[in-house]
Formats: C-alpha cells, structure tokens, sequence
DNA sequence: ATTCGATATGTTTATTTAGGAATAGCGATA
DNA sequence: TATCGCTATTCCTAAATAAACATATCGAAT
C-alpha cells in the first residue's frame, strides 16, 4: 500500500469579543497555568515564555473582555500574584468544551470524505 | 443595555498530508484563483500577493500532496500557464464543505453557550 | 522602615518574515 | 526563428515580531 490518499484535518477556534479577538488556545493554556500557579511569573515559566509576553496577553485579555478574566494584587510579603476570576474560569472551561466539541464532530466528518 | 456578555467564535480549518500542512482558507482561495484565471500570475494579482509568494504556496502543496494538485505548463505563445487538476478541484470541494459543515456547527453550538 | 517577590513598562537587540527587484528559461505559434 | 507572457529562482532590502535586558513600582508582613 502506498502513500495513505486522505487528508487529516486540523482546527483552531477563538472567542472573539466583538470584533477583537480575546483569546484562542495559547492564552487558555496561559489562564490555566496562571489558575495552578497563582502567578503570571509561574505561569511563564510554565509555558516558556517571558513574562513581559505572558503580561501583554493577559492585560489585553482584561481590556477585551467584558468582565476580568484575571485579577492581579501587588506587593505583599509574597511580592502579589494573580488569581483568576469566576467568569475567567468559565472561559476556560467554555472554550475547552467547544473545543473539543468541535474535535469530535470533524473527526466524525472526516470519516465520511471519500478519496 | 450594555456590552452583550457573550464571544463569538471563529474557526480554521486546515488539510493536512501526513504531519505536514497542505493548505488553508488562504491557499484554498488561491486554487480557486488558478482555476478562474488559468494562470499562478493572474491569481497573484487577484490575491494581492506577489507572484513569488503565490508560486511558492503552489510549489509547497503540489510537493506535499500525494497528487499534483495543479498542472503547470511552460512556454507556447501565451507564455503558458497553471490548471488545477482534478485533484486540485477535489481538494477544493472539500476543503469548501468541510470548513461550511464546522461553520454550521459551532454555530449551533454557540447559541448553547449561557453567559 | 525594610524586605520580598511579583507586577509593570521602557529600551534595545536579534530573529523571522515578507516584499520587491531583477533575470533566466521555456516552447507553441505565427 | 522571433515573439510573447508565464513559470522559475536568486538576491537584497524592509518591515514586522519576538526575545532579551534593565529597572521601576507596589504593599502586606515582619
């Protein structure tokens, strides 16, 4: 059998709020460290970025979105940190499930392609 | 009433051969450009890309497909020219159908969302 | 008041990417 | 065999992106 005569399909999706793209994977896996490691800094680290990058996304998620998505605190013994909010949260978890949503019906579209 | 509290959602959809990246929208577009035009110079112009940029998406895809995806032909009066093969014009078709049928989708799927 | 680690931000350097210009090659047709 | 417009390819420049560096700021806890 020779060289195998299909296409595998690949896909992205991004929230957009209005016209202004808020976030796509890279900056839900971002949230998502930042939710683990209560910090931008460790989040960072994490997705090996620096963290003037990892800062740039998230303060343009805040100021694209309707609600915070993260809240930061500064100074404290602990230097401060960043939680992320509820509706935060609920981005993530939307995101994820439309993702993968999305995974299982091109998969199941895929099957159905001839040649 | 303020900002509506919800994202919209866009999508990419991309073809791949194997683990290499055959084509998206943009390349997609372009095929459809060769095949009104009869020509990867004529498509450029309709893109608004330049020549060298068009010839070498056309080369990538047509070097990474298992079949040529376009037929190019060199010389003869009019200089000669491009003509998607059939192929070319499957891959099109159901990149189309594909990319409509997860549009619809997350359509769908999106008026589920809450919040 | 001092400390600490994280946030905040400007500046500079490097890397990548895109664009434009220029030129050679092709070959059916007239 | 001269022509014509398109394919094919190299080289250089410019622009856009990203990475690296440096430093100021913040404020609860001690």
């Amino acid at each position: 059998m020779t060289k195998k005569n299909k296409y595998n399909i690949q896909f992205r999706i991004w929230f957009f709020a209005g016209n202004e793209k808020l976030l796509g994977i890279g900056r839900v896996e971002l949230l998502e460290k930042i939710k683990e490691t209560g910090s931008i800094a460790n989040a960072a680290k994490l997705m090996k970025m620096s963290y003037r990058q990892a800062w740039q996304m998230v303060t343009e998620m805040n100021e694209r979105s309707n609600k915070p998505l993260v809240e930061k605190q500064l100074g404290g013994k602990s230097g401060g940190g960043t939680i992320v909010t509820q509706a935060g949260l609920k981005v993530i978890d939307e995101f994820n499930k439309m993702k993968n949503k999305v995974k299982v019906f091109i998969n199941e579209e895929s099957k159905k392609i001839k040649l």
